[in-house]
DNA sequence: ACCTTGTGAATTTTT
DNA sequence: TTCACAAGGT
């Protein structure tokens, strides 16, 4: 067995690294640290916290003051109090629940802020209007004219949605006698959406400005709504990227709230850094700046690794610009993969962290490169299943590039694509669709995928003899009044429940819905579908309302095609689904997108490669074309080829053992890059071997 | 031959 | 929403 003997000299030499982390601690010196792909980063988090709550509990609590510990998500927050413990003398948190928690109460200034976001945003729309091609037609009415069409286009505001997302000659019907004054406004019709939408925007904003203006009573107050991905300035809520701009503003304007930060919050920890938004980074330099000038103690500690940036938005290595004078303190250890991972990852990073293994017996391990065409992926993935033993125990994990792939090869391809049909997940709306389908905290599934993967939970809750009987319920209360007799009952009744597919199940649980005359039964089922009397005519029509707009005839036919692909679907096929979003999948291979890998770690992995990614045509290729003289480059192919370097770095270093690329394109121009990182080009046809 | 218009397909991820 | 490309117009 590798990966298991360290050295005292190593243990050693690991200590050494936290005990200078806690040595900056101890000086109030604020440390970027830096370590690649599995060195324990968590861990070096974690203990720090520790040291800090044990050398300074005593002080923190005389003052009233609290450690900040930020995280990039939600389940990071999870997973670092869990390991932390129970404490309340930290802080642990997204940056967005703190920067409200920190601003909320100062609305008269977040007032003030939105006020000038809003001019701002009026502006912005007014220019556009002057100079955007697409408002050509409205640029050339008079002053009179754009007045009248305007109002014209506000009157008519609810035909203007409802047909929003009708056919260009449709559309044009419709609006044809309204505006006969003006034909040219409408011979384009996606200039003409254009156009009315920003009128309307600009409108509702005037109006906002107006009323914040005139101390408005509804005008007094910003709403920081996070289940919005975007702001409604209008309505004084702002979304997820304007709370951070507006909490800059704050920290930026008052010098008070500065204080009140660092005096509150002497310690600041900030996990995964390099995913921060470029914002974070600013207050956290104001705040330190701030904390030299005024003479009071501050500590900031960034944790994260700059080559694991594959976000946009994320600060990466720039956050040393921006945030200077931190010391820098690297880990050049990696606990995760075999040697043999290891030295090909250090190639894909262009900074000073070479990474070493901790262990002593760190070989055994394999990379190979192949190249092949899509026809081989599954002879090339069978091949391994067998070369490498694999069971439904041992797992190989398998990284291709986009969602849409991931379904396919899952065995879920009918419900991705039949999604795609509807209107709520189809055209404009297709970016919702990776989110409301395929988020893997059920919290953040869509309203119809909810109701879906709550059907398919009860029937593999039920059906799972391991499943706790609570789990069926809505709630701890349900069957506390309920004899152990009649919970076998209930049982016995939900069970009833067949079906191959969805639309037969739906049909079943009508029957027994009104057959058995349990109250409790009733109960469950409600909870699940979230309305009552259920009959599969209700569901049916449930899913055209919510999937679908405005029901008019012929689109009725097509929403009714639709949904009826969705009720034909096998129940096999959405246990599959449900089993990816839990992440309970008992499958000989698991499938995942690249990013979506982040953080975790696989023994077997074999990666999926090609040219193109997204609408990129040359993403892979561009990065293996460039690898040999990549400081030649300019500084925006520099960016993409750094952005490309980070995603194949945080792919391949999620193996610990055994690492197989795939690549399904001509690699001509690139095989002398790829063989200085991956060494050997093989082929997947045995023959040419 | 060039310009305008319409259509359909498309990255990943977090808050 | 944004882009590429096909279709259609001048």
């Amino acid at each position: 067995m590798s990966l298991s003997v360290i050295s005292p000299t190593n243990i050693e030499r690991e200590n050494e690294t936290l005990n200078e982390i806690f040595k900056s601690i101890d000086e109030n010196k604020s440390i970027i640290f830096n370590s690649g792909a599995g060195a324990g980063k968590t861990y070096a988090l974690i203990q720090s916290l520790k040291y800090v709550i044990r050398n300074y509990e005593k002080k923190l609590k005389k003052h009233n003051q609290k450690i900040v510990c930020i995280t990039y998500t939600n389940v990071a927050t999870k997973e670092v109090k869990e390991r932390l413990g129970n404490t309340d003398l930290v802080l642990i948190s997204t940056i967005h629940e703190r920067i409200w928690e920190l601003t909320k109460d100062y609305q008269k200034e977040l007032v003030e802020i939105h006020k000038e976001k809003v001019y701002e945003e009026i502006l912005k729309l007014e220019q556009k209007l002057i100079v955007d091609k697409e408002y050509k037609k409205y640029q050339e009415l008079n002053d009179n004219n754009k007045e009248k069409f305007k109002k014209i286009m506000l009157e008519y505001r609810e035909l203007f949605f409802q047909n929003y997302s009708t056919k260009a000659a449709e559309f044009k019907k419709v609006f044809h006698t309204i505006l006969d004054e003006f034909p040219e406004m409408l011979t384009n019709v996606n200039y003409f959406r254009k156009t009315v939408n920003t009128l309307y925007t600009l409108e509702k904003l005037s109006e906002c400005y107006e009323k914040i203006k005139l101390n408005n009573k509804q005008y007094k107050k910003v709403e920081y709504t996070s289940n919005y991905n975007h702001d409604r300035l209008h309505k004084m809520q702002i979304s997820h990227d304007t709370l951070l701009e507006y909490g800059l503003k704050l920290v930026e304007k008052y010098d008070l709230l500065k204080q009140i930060i660092i005096d509150q919050y002497p310690f600041v920890f900030i996990d995964e850094y390099q995913d921060s938004d470029e914002k974070i980074v600013l207050i956290m330099s104001y705040l330190e700046n701030y904390s030299t000038k005024i003479g009071h103690k501050w500590f900031m500690g960034y944790f994260g690794d700059s080559a694991q940036n594959i976000y946009d938005g994320g600060i990466g290595g720039k956050i040393t610009d921006i945030h200077i004078g931190l010391n820098s303190i690297n880990k050049e250890f990696n606990r995760r993969s075999t040697k043999e991972i290891i030295d090909v990852i250090n190639k894909l990073r262009s900074d000073d962290i070479e990474q070493i293994s901790i262990f002593d017996d760190c070989n055994g391990g394999s990379v190979k490169f192949y190249i092949g065409t899509k026809e081989d992926v599954q002879n090339f993935i069978d091949r391994y299943i067998n070369e490498w033993e694999i069971t439904e125990k041992t797992q190989l994990h398998c990284l291709v590039l986009t969602n849409k792939l991931v379904a396919d090869y899952s065995g879920f391809k009918n419900l991705y694509e039949t999604f795609t049909e509807t209107d709520r997940y189809g055209g404009m709306n297709y970016n919702q669709l990776n989110n409301e389908l395929l988020s893997n905290d059920s919290s953040k599934l869509g309203e119809i995928p909810k109701l879906l993967f709550n059907i398919t939970r009860l029937l593999v809750n039920l059906f799972d003899n391991k499943t706790p009987v609570i789990d069926i319920s809505p709630n701890e209360s349900l069957f506390e009044d309920m004899s152990i007799e009649d919970l076998r009952e209930l049982i016995i009744q939900l069970k009833q429940i067949k079906g191959k597919t969805l639309d037969e199940c739906i049909k079943s649980i009508e029957t027994y819905y009104s057959k058995v005359n349990n109250e409790k039964y009733r109960i469950i089922m409600d909870w699940i579908f979230g309305f009552e009397n259920i009959t599969s005519d209700l569901f049916e029509n449930y899913l055209i309302e919510k999937l679908f707009n405005n029901i008019s005839d012929n689109n009725l036919e097509r929403a009714k095609a639709t949904v009826n692909r969705l009720l034909k679907i096998d129940m096999y096929e959405y246990q599959l689904w449900y089993k990816f979003i839990t992440d309970s999948q008992e499958e000989k291979v698991i499938y995942h997108t690249y990013h979506g890998t982040k953080g975790r770690e696989f023994d077997n992995v074999i990666i999926i490669m090609e040219n193109a990614f997204g609408r990129n045509k040359d993403y892979f290729n561009f990065y293996f074309e460039n690898f040999m003289d990549s400081n030649a480059l300019g500084d925006e192919d520099k960016q993409k080829y750094g952005k490309i370097q980070n995603l194949l770095y945080v792919s391949c270093s999620r193996a610990i053992k055994n690492l197989r690329v795939l690549y399904l394109d001509d690699i001509t121009d690139l095989e002398r890059g790829i063989k200085e990182i991956f060494g050997q080009v093989n082929l997947t046809n045995n023959k040419l071997q």
